[in-house]
DNA sequence: ATTGACTTGGCAACCGGTTGCATGATAGTT
DNA sequence: AACTATCATGCAACCGGTTGCCAAGTCAAT
């Protein structure tokens, strides 16, 4: 015995025991209020008796809906993604959808693999953080409903956390405390929270007045910050941003290593507040609601189901600074 | 224009540009062999050319199999989570499957809710740590392949994590630093491996005559963690072992909170290793390859696609001691 | 030339639903 | 009583594939 056409009872079996055609039993789950409240009363029952429940994947191909979306994420591991990756999910439910996940492992290719597979098989995508090119993204918004997170591209759905409020808290904050020179290490290269965030740091660093450094990490991890912190110092700088928590947290790791007291001698700041107050010293951060993003993600999407492709709407969330222990008045 | 009914093409279109038959179209896809080395070609050529895909969901309705399978876990947020996932997700692309995520908060009704949701569209399902009943989940099984991590029933397909030897070194690595009054600060009352481990702790601290406390932290969060290193200090206790890492690294803020000093005070012990160094002083913790974990569910899985229920696998992984800064011997 | 084995590809039923249209019954109108 | 609206339900086609079975064609052996 085995799974494979298992016992599963189909519309026809309900209808024939409870008298009625096929078509009835449809309806007496999706327009009721077409029929007789007796015969949906009787369908219901045997439905129930039997365990009869409608085969998604059949309605999925009469329909031409699936109910299903994907989320595909860079990096499910990276702390800024299960906030994210949660609530959305959460927010699906409510819509009584279910939610593929996919990881790209930051790498284009795998993303476009991914994407293709899902395509024919969703009602729409939210892509987090996409590595594919304008180009590749629009092409895939032709063929079916797409929301993009943190990515900015003219006449599509997306969701984007502006760093601008928060980076200009957080270098204001830094000169208040009298730093003079500050460092921004930044993350992946094809990030467009990246550049948004380095451009941002340099605004609000020039309107201030004071000498910026730009260091680069490449990967957001851990590691790749922890070998940061050496260049930091060798910068001169009192006080570094950091493109997020990781990287951030590797930098408090490595200026330990290299005995540099923090907040004393060289500030830190973060970014995105995943977190919390878990680093020593707790870190001060640049918080952007990444649980609200996912929320407002799904909702556009579903409010998009069945619209028509090229709309142009542009979801910005605010940042704020929030001000921990990692940083200090310069020495 | 709207996406629904697009403009992908079917395998009749192919079948008449092609000059063949729909079944000849099918058959160029899936045996090849059948078919003349020249139809093939022409087959596939037209498809190309067309940009034809087979459409999944006619796929899954007509053979049966949708090649897609579903993942439960009870908070994506919490470290352990993510690693598992993604080492899952990429070894279900390795099978070309598709994987649906499902988040149960912890809670057994959103677990059953997700299951029901899922069990009509997957081949399959994943399990981990689940908080259902053994009959809920027998029950399960009986309809779809399941494979279970992180919880023991008889006659399923399970892998698990085998706290005893890595429990065991990590206490006699504390009895050999002079350590003579242990706590364990367990995790959720319902999860499979917090039984499995502070059973494990107190066999272990039985064979060493050592004296043994046991705090109940309930969630394993880290502010649940940082509340409980109160009632740490209060055992009287020199070392104390996690549940898990998340819980320790809320242990080693609550103590810095209370100035108790660790190692030099309080040795702390966590469990997963799923913090790296990221922990201030770095975690002596229990590693388990929660990676292998999620690939050898999926292999576990694929293998058993079309197989019988009721059967009885039982795949252990071993775990062992990282020693890192967070214990020392006693002062 | 006849026969039989084997190959290739088409026919048509099927997977399990949905839905436009038709039908017959019931109720309301004059 | 005849005539029409209105409503509940059934019929049958359709979604886009897969697959068991059969017919026609090829080729070699008798």
């Amino acid at each position: 015995m085995n799974w494979t056409g298992g016992k599963r009872p189909t519309i026809s079996q309900v209808a024939a025991q409870a008298g009625v055609a096929r078509s009835t039993v449809s309806r007496a789950f999706s327009q009721p209020e077409r029929l007789t409240r007796e015969t949906v009363a009787r369908v219901l029952e045997v439905a129930k008796q039997l365990g009869y429940t409608p085969n998604p994947v059949a309605q999925a191909l009469s329909t031409g809906r699936s109910r299903n979306i994907a989320l595909v994420v860079p990096d499910v591991a990276n702390p800024f993604f299960p906030p994210l990756i949660r609530a959305a999910q959460r927010k699906a439910e409510d819509y009584d959808l279910c939610v593929f996940l996919g990881d790209s492992d930051e790498k284009p290719e795998r993303e476009d693999q991914l994407l293709e597979r899902f395509a024919s098989q969703v009602d729409g995508v939210v892509l987090v953080s996409s590595r594919l090119s304008d180009t590749q993204i629009w092409a895939y918004a032709q063929r079916m409903p797409l929301v993009l997170i943190n990515r900015d591209i003219d006449n599509m759905l997306r969701v984007l956390i502006d760093s601008a409020p928060g980076m200009e808290d957080a270098v204001t904050h830094l000169a208040e405390l009298g730093h003079r020179h500050l460092a921004y290490v930044s993350g992946p290269a094809t990030s467009w929270s990246n550049a948004q965030r380095r451009t941002a740091f340099r605004n609000a660093a020039r309107r201030q007045g004071l000498e910026v450094s730009s260091i680069s990490a490449n990967r957001s991890t851990y590691e790749s910050g922890r070998k940061s912190a050496e260049r930091v110092v060798a910068s001169g700088a009192t006080a570094c941003v950091a493109f997020d928590d990781l990287l951030a947290q590797g930098i408090l790791a490595g200026l330990a290593d290299l005995a540099v007291a923090v907040p004393e001698q060289i500030s830190v700041v973060g970014c995105d507040d995943v977190l919390g107050s878990t680093t020593s010293p707790a870190l001060t951060t640049i918080s952007n609601h990444c649980v609200a993003a996912g929320e407002v993600a799904i909702s556009l999407l579903v409010d998009n189901f069945g619209g028509s492709p090229a709309v142009d709407v542009r979801h910005v969330l605010k940042t704020h600074l929030v001000i921990r222990n990692s940083t200090a008045a310069r020495k």
